[in-house]
DNA sequence: GTAATATACGGAGACCCTCTCCGCATAGCA
DNA sequence: TGCTATGCGGAGAGGGTCTCCGTATATTAC
């Protein structure tokens, strides 16, 4: 990839960043290459769908994620690992307005790959938890993570309630294993 | 009301439920025009916004949930009715893809007040589940409810994927008094 | 039945958005 | 320095939202 290439990459996905976060569904495509001081045959050139975009930059956030949970595999208490794992991923969710909405539908190779990071961190402390309560969760992890991500949407729609995505995970977390 | 203008708002209802069923987000309001047989005009007069029509439609569902709410204050399991209500709630949330996400929003005096009309149903089935029970339910009612919508909303996401809102409900409904 | 009037209709069009196409510029290389 | 592959950018097609205003019509009074 040309030099000048890489640059409008990178500064168009900083710029994406931006929008994504300040307008969430209103976002504009139009302004990030504007804001990323590129025309919009450039921005179209890179991501060809502004879902390409947001997977590119959801890519960039999963290795984190997935850093995390091995982190927690450590933590002394695998119900509280799950739990803290379980509310990263909600603020990952949340991190850009209504960019939830484009991870939870279709996506490509390149989501699914992501998702499959996802959820094989995810399985492992879920395992651990059920093994730590001596009870099998009778969940389906791609249920628990596809709720977890409705709880960070539904979060997102009030913006000004910063609690309530603590309290709606709460309240999805009751039923977990070794709940508090 | 003149009757031709009546008529008008009727078919634009029936045609803009049409169309968001269909086409969920995607829903665009000229078609919505066409299909009712009037011009772009007509539809912005009669319906300031996209929102305003969504509230609407959303409105004409409202006094069959809080119906039905009254009816199942009559089942014999308080904790059963509770479950069967917002499943309701879900179905109903669910009946149009991408409604929902509109409801969470601001909405205005109407929608406000079709909030309070489900909250109000939501409450009073709570309340008696929590004293079939016999222990408080530690949440708040708005909390759930929002919860709902964002299982419904999640279930939405995949379509094809029928159990889904079935499978994250009870999910939603493991901490829930007197679960099963 | 007809005239007067308030009310509502509908479509042209302004403006913005997504996305494409292609002539032009330039990075990288010999 | 010149060649070529690669990438740039903006004009523009197509479609969406929403407005404005000349035209049509339901309704009322006579």
């Amino acid at each position: 990839m040309r030099s000048d290439a890489r640059r409008n990459r990178d500064r168009l996905l900083a710029a994406a960043r931006e929008e994504f976060a300040a307008q969430g569904r209103g976002a504009s495509l139009n302004r990030i290459a504007q804001q990323a001081g590129v025309g919009p045959g450039t921005l179209y050139r890179h991501f060809p769908s502004a879902q390409a975009l947001l997977v590119a930059i959801i890519s960039e956030d999963v290795a984190a994620l997935c850093a995390r949970g091995e982190e927690l595999l450590a933590h002394p208490s695998a119900g509280e690992a799950l739990r803290a794992w379980l509310r990263a991923l909600a603020v990952h969710a949340s991190a850009m307005r209504g960019l939830v909405a484009v991870e939870a539908l279709g996506g490509g190779a390149a989501l699914a790959e992501c998702h499959d990071a996802i959820r094989a961190a995810g399985s492992r402390l879920l395992r651990r938890a059920e093994e730590e309560a001596g009870e099998r969760y009778q969940v389906d992890i791609d249920d628990l993570l596809v709720a977890v991500n409705a709880m960070a949407w539904a979060g997102e729609q009030a913006p000004q309630d910063h609690a309530r995505l603590d309290r709606l995970l709460a309240l999805l977390m009751r039923g977990l294993p070794s709940a508090g």
